[in-house]
DNA sequence: CATGAATGAGACTTCATTCAT
DNA sequence: GATGAATGAAGTCTCATTCAT
């Protein structure tokens, strides 16, 4: 009357979980499905039950994972501080995401493995935009809180996109530069730097000039 | 020196220039050896007469390929230009070794993939620390050059590494997630906002406007 | 008899006749076990409350077919009709039960497979053997009929089981290859060339040439 | 200067050779690419050097069989026989072939077997079609032969193409009968009883006596 | 020096069968 | 009795590497 049953979404979800693991620490073609389902504590066989292919199960496995950054880092940045201080905070919090252990960035490179080999993917099954949507959002909406509260200048909304845009591209580069050149800077040290820079440009300094 | 020397090494840069092509389009574990033997029109047997392995054979052609990158950018910056024009220019050229065919990206992804199922060779074998460090100097100089020109602010000088780093950091992130969404946005009007960015706060603005 | 044995000898049926089709339509290997489930509506656990293993499964299905094509050939004779008519409508009956969608070819195609990778099958389970012989004495009784009735010469009676059998094996023999040469010549036309040479054979001619 | 150099074609039919008995005596299915290849004593490896995939090997197996079959049967008719001698002669020629240890009816298994669970490979590569062809038209040959010499019945050129589809035919179907029910006849006989049948219809028979 | 045939470990995937519920 | 999740053996195929010629 009831039979062996199973949240089918939890299990896969479970095993979601163990593979990203893998495929974070040694890349997408050097993950063996054997490891992940020792790894998943299942069998082979079993992983085949929740995935098509190989190439399922990582898609699914990232796909959680953006799920998870974005739900992250959608919260921080409700807070009552001054914009550009909010900024500050945005980004750190997202290099906390970034940095342990390299995952994220083990896990993009590994994104970027799969759509090397497989380039049509790119479009089929692109898992990145929605991050990159997500999160650039959260950067508008600092940005264009802090216009609308006269910290910014008013230009700034019009390029708001096009500087959320270089700030994650940005936050991805230097945590790559980072992975490659572990001892060589900083990691804060750097962003800081970046911060500064920006700020100084997002700031209404001229604002003085325009009294003039 | 002798003929026979050179004859070799010729070969070897040869079947790595051949190599790199490949590693390009498919990344490390995706390109065969078979493949390259193919392109570079000798057997396979040939190949590990002059490499060790797959491996080797890949670290050399990379190193090929940063060698030709760092003697190319090196040029770009002797022109006597105003400072921030000349550093336009620099990322300019950069971003051109950088755009066509997203070649230098995917290598770049390659290199990532190799060093991620095998993180020991990230101190063994790290064939980009020349490359950052070739750039990071073509940048640092021309910052320089602009400090003692009195193009820039002083305190610049100071910075000017931590400059250099984050520019070729956020290089590298911009060409990627153009790479990612390549049809979201454009990827010289990307730039150029960077830069503007950047160049406002190397100049010495209202300081000096300020002073006057 | 309970009605418990009734039901599952229903469920058995419902089965096996399920699992006949899969076996037709793609041989007894490509036949999953999952697949048969799915189209009897059954549970794969199921299937193994009923039958011993797929071979088991196979040979009831067959043994099912087997029956019902039996059941249906018997009855097309009980005809008055001249002996070699009879021999005639008979062969078409069969052809009929032969013919649509390849069925019978392919299940033929089917329990050859399984004796072939397991021949000792043969000996063990021989589903062939009913259905040949059921055939065979319809298609004897039919001949023995016709020489009773001095349609046909008596000769025929010492002859009848091999004239029967080699029927019988001709059928199968150009169904197979109408099978593989589908396009290459019409089956009608065919059976009934053979079946001219064939009644030409059984029939009295010379009886005329006796008067001589 | 001399590497290793090997007769491709010869050991591509050494291969298949090889494969050819275990497909014969398993099936396509049961028959695995390692015991071919351990029966070929070649690696499993070396077996794709070769072949694009095991049905690539199957078919060029099978294609080496048909190619046998055809040059041996076409040697036997060239006597200097009666035209019914000749067709016996002939006929007994095809069974010797297809009997020792039931490796051509088996053949014929696998054959059908793989067009079974594959049936577009009837179309795309159907190795009987030749098979078939060439002994029809030996067939033909035979009897157009005892026509022309005035030992068949003239009507019977009309219909030689016909007849030898059904002889060829009624072969297949009572070799694979007799393979299934090994003890219930014997081959020789049945197919004597066969010929006698077919033969008295090809002769000039009362029609000639008639004459005289 | 160069070749390319050969290898065999190991990859992904399927599927008959079992068993806790 | 019925379920369907789980298993793991076994299948096909790939590919870096070796070695006789």
């Amino acid at each position: 009357m009831s039979p062996k049953r199973i949240d089918k979404d939890h299990r896969r979800r479970q095993i979601a979980h163990a593979a990203l693991d893998l495929f974070a620490e040694r890349g997408f073609e050097s993950a063996t499905v054997s490891d992940i389902a020792r790894a998943a504590s299942v069998s082979k066989g079993t992983i085949y039950l929740y995935f098509d292919s190989k190439e399922d199960l990582f898609f699914a496995a990232v796909a959680g994972w953006v799920d998870g950054m974005v739900s992250q880092t959608g919260d921080v940045v409700s807070r009552d501080l001054e914009p550009a201080e909010r900024l500050r905070e945005l980004v750190h919090a997202m290099m906390e995401v970034f940095i342990p252990d390299q995952r994220s960035v083990r896990i993009a490179a590994a994104i970027f493995q799969i759509y090397l080999s497989n380039p049509q993917l790119l479009s089929e099954r692109n898992v990145t935009r929605q991050l990159f949507q997500g999160a650039r959002k959260v950067v508008v909406d600092v940005l264009l809180d802090g216009v609308s509260r006269r910290f910014f200048r008013p230009e700034i909304a019009r390029d708001a996109e096009k500087i959320a845009i270089n700030l994650l591209a940005y936050l991805d580069g230097i945590a790559l530069h980072h992975y490659m050149s572990r001892d060589y800077f900083d990691l804060v040290d750097q962003v800081d730097c970046y911060l500064d820079v920006l700020v100084e440009h997002l700031r209404t300094p001229c604002a003085k000039r325009g009294e003039e």
